[in-house]
DNA sequence: GTGTCGTCCTTTTTT
DNA sequence: AGGACGACAC
């Protein structure tokens, strides 16, 4: 089992009991050395799977893992305590939902249901004007609960964060009524129930003999706090990351856990993987470069001995559109040579830039898949459908009953619902129970719905989870309406999916791990073979609908390529973290979109932005390119930039340019490109166009501005000209400074030498 | 209750 | 540019 280890691996996976940290570089086997010092403890330490807790950020890896360790040596996963934070959490709740203070079927709402509810709520506070737009006080509630905080701890200084905290508290007050649960309140209850109540705090501590914790710099405070709570100091925590990986601090993680980690706890327990598997020589140096110029990390270098290989090829083009051409003229050269497609992917910054991407692979009829979008679980008709069957567990779920109310129109419209909520606000009740106040026109329709829902949960009592399903599309009018609507086939396809989904849920219930559901059952089990676990527990078995539902929430699907498709793969640089490949392109290397200028105003932005460079680099095996243009379409723009400082941040004995280095727009010799080449937004000479002609040139005390020039400014340093507008003494400039962002200053007045 | 038009916004994303 | 959402009209 680790005797095909490397030394370092093996020091990992055979730690004795005490809190450590591995510094796992890209490539180095980090999920290799995870499983294998989980299937280490179980066969040379003795110690039980269902001692082990390995906690993960996504699905995806918590399959992997315990795929891996299936591999690794015979072993029933099933109620394994292998799952991500999330999932985890989950499981505790439905244990001890009554000392959480939640109905065992409580339902977990995801980003849009939040949205929704919050929406709902800023409506019922009478908040009207735009004062506060629900996603940033979503925002803010999210903020607060990844901190640990509750409404009454918000430090509310001034006008706004009291009113915030307010919302904070209404919308608590009105998740609690309608028995919801959004995904940042699965892990403070469960933090709250674990710090709350003593015996069961103290089973779970004795109960679990080692933690694993995955991808450890993408934990929040919250959840650092989670495990520190549940190791109790004692139990060894066995942390593994990557902190030049760190690249979600933007959601809420905290990348100096890690180093707050090695303090605390693994101090002189600390381990480097460093030997890459995976990267080429050139690559690796490249990465490592770039990587150095950040401050404050843990501190690594990768190595490789698989050779130097290739360079890193450059090309700069002088559109996005032109990028995109060269970029499928060389994909197409690489399948000619007989590179597989899926194992050629292009990366980019932001989404945004796929559009032109996704085009010129279709017209050069390339198979592509483009990862990232709606996910199954998240399409309107997928969720239309699981809030009919919320409401059967709860009919006070509001947000699951004002979704379908009346969806498909059944007579109950906007001015009713508004009656409604007005009567559920007075009474202080549910919509659901609302309705029994109701005295209006639309009385009659109300009371059908309600009996609609009746029935369905009657039907839930007798018929199996796919029939269930099946039944509720049909009964709920959501089959006929797509029926009907000329555009509703997929939907009808997606509907049938669901059915589909359940059955396959239902059956894998029976024979394999899933994080609610019968393991709650089987906890209880391994529970009693060691000691009870406190607190009452009579109902140990959540239904197979109620576990459906939460399955649903926690895991929004796949939105990766059908297996066995050979396509292009185009996704985000985040999307890429994990993933490698041979062939790897990254796009739209230029000063504000990679690094993106919104990064620039945040605290260490920049570093984060360097990461996620560093991430794009280590993502290729053999052959990797650099691709950007000097003028790109932004929010129907053209607009344009500065070759990304990353790129010189990588040593130019690594890079090989194919296009000819001169010709960035960071010198001053810009020429307008041939017309030929240009697709209509670029100016162009004569006709209608004149207009913006005379202002891609301007002469200001003898200095040729032009667009696309770089200059320097003696307090906003170096920038590009994007924009030219005036002559003579109105002439002014509009320029992206690569430190300060886009100013527009007066080039009679504004001391700006060229850069040459 | 539905369809249309105008306005706004636009980094990254998992659970 | 293009999508999402809200206001307004039929």
């Amino acid at each position: 089992m680790i005797e095909q280890l490397n030394p370092q691996q093996r020091q990992a996976v055979t730690l004795p009991d005490s809190h450590a940290l591995v510094l796992a570089g890209a490539g180095s086997g980090k999920t290799r050395v995870l499983t294998t010092r989980m299937a280490w403890l179980m066969q040379q330490q003795q110690i039980s799977p269902h001692r082990l807790l390995a906690v993960t950020f996504t699905n995806k890896a918590a399959r992997e893992m315990l795929a891996r360790l299936s591999a690794l040596l015979p072993l029933d996963t099933r109620g394994m305590w292998v799952g991500t934070f999330h999932g985890l959490c989950n499981r505790l709740l439905r244990a001890h939902h009554r000392d959480a203070g939640l109905l065992q079927t409580f339902q977990i709402l995801d980003v849009s249901d939040q949205l929704s509810a919050i929406k709902r709520l800023l409506k019922s506070a009478g908040i009207t004007d735009d004062q506060y737009a629900p996603r940033e006080v979503q925002r803010f509630i999210n903020r607060q609960k990844e901190e640990g905080v509750r409404p009454a701890q918000v430090s509310a200084y001034d006008a706004y964060s009291r009113n915030m905290a307010d919302l904070y508290a209404r919308y608590q007050d009105q998740c609690e009524r309608e028995g919801v649960v959004d995904f940042a309140e699965l892990l403070l209850r469960a933090y709250e129930l674990l710090k709350n109540n003593q015996a069961i705090r103290e089973h779970y501590q004795r109960r679990f003999a080692h933690i694993l914790v995955d991808e450890f710099q993408d934990t929040n405070n919250l959840q650092y706090l989670w495990l520190q709570l549940l190791s109790g100091g004692s139990t060894p925590i066995f942390a593994v990351g990557d902190d030049d990986q760190s690249i979600y601090a933007f959601r809420g993680a905290n990348i100096h856990n890690m180093a707050d980690f090695e303090r605390d706890y693994a101090k002189g327990n600390v381990i480097r993987l460093e030997q890459n598997y995976r990267s080429h020589g050139h690559i690796l140096d490249a990465a490592n470069a770039l990587i150095s110029q950040n401050t404050g990390r843990l501190g690594k270098n990768l190595w490789t001995d698989q050779g130097a290989g290739e360079p890193i090829r450059v090309y700069e083009s002088a559109s996005d559109q032109l990028e995109a051409q060269w970029l499928i003229d060389e994909i197409k050269a690489l399948v000619r040579d007989g590179h597989i497609k899926h194992e050629i992917t292009v990366l980019y910054r932001s989404n945004a830039q796929s559009r032109v991407i996704e085009h010129a692979l279709f017209s050069a009829g390339l198979p592509y898949k483009v990862y990232g979008g709606l996910r199954f679980f998240e399409r309107q008709e997928i969720k239309h459908a699981l809030a009919y069957l919320r409401l059967l567990d709860n009919p006070n779920d509001d947000t699951a009953w004002l979704r379908v109310v009346n969806f498909p129109t059944r007579g109950i419209g906007a001015r009713t619902q508004e009656q409604l909520i007005e009567l559920a606000q007075n009474h202080n009740c549910s919509l659901h129970e609302a309705v029994s106040y109701f005295d209006g026109r639309s009385g009659a329709r109300l009371l059908d719905f309600v009996q609609l829902i009746q029935q369905m949960a009657h039907q839930a009592q007798v018929l199996n989870l796919p029939e269930l399903v099946e039944y509720v599309v049909k009964h709920s009018g959501l089959k006929a309406h797509y029926q009907d609507d000329k555009d509703g086939l997929d939907r009808l396809e997606n509907l049938q999916e669901l059915v589909t989904a359940a059955a396959v849920f239902a059956a894998e219930e029976g024979a394999q791990t899933h994080p609610a559901g019968r393991l709650i059952e089987r906890e209880i089990d391994y529970g009693l073979q060691d000691e009870p676990i406190p607190g009452p527990q009579t109902e140990f078995l959540l239904s197979p609908l109620a576990a459906f539902l939460s399955h649903a929430s926690l895991e929004a699907g796949d939105n990766q390529a059908e297996r066995g498709e050979d396509a292009i793969q185009l996704m985000t640089v985040h999307a890429a973290k994990g993933l490698e490949f041979d062939s790897v392109f990254i796009s739209g290397l230029e000063d504000g979109l990679f690094p993106h200028e919104n990064s620039l105003n945040e605290r260490d932005g920049l570093e984060e932005e360097r990461r996620l460079m560093y991430v794009a680099l280590t993502r290729a095996r053999k052959r990797l390119y650099i691709t950007l243009a000097q003028s790109r379409m932004i929010h129907g723009k053209t607009r344009f930039s500065m070759r990304s400082r990353f790129l010189s941040e990588i040593p130019s004995k690594h890079l090989k340019w194919l296009s000819p280095k001169e010709s960035s727009a960071f010198s001053n010799r810009y020429t307008m490109p041939s017309g030929a080449t240009w697709r209509g937004q670029m100016p162009r000479h004569g006709g209608a166009q004149a207009n913006t002609l005379a202002n891609v040139g301007v002469e200001v005390s003898g200095k040729h501005f032009r667009v696309g020039m770089g200059v320097t400014h003696p307090k906003f340093g170096d920038g590009t000209i994007t924009r030219l507008s005036g002559s003579g003494p109105e002439a002014q400039a509009e320029i992206h400074f690569r430190d300060v962002g886009a100013k527009t200053l007066a080039l009679g007045i504004a001391k700006l030498d060229i850069i040459t």
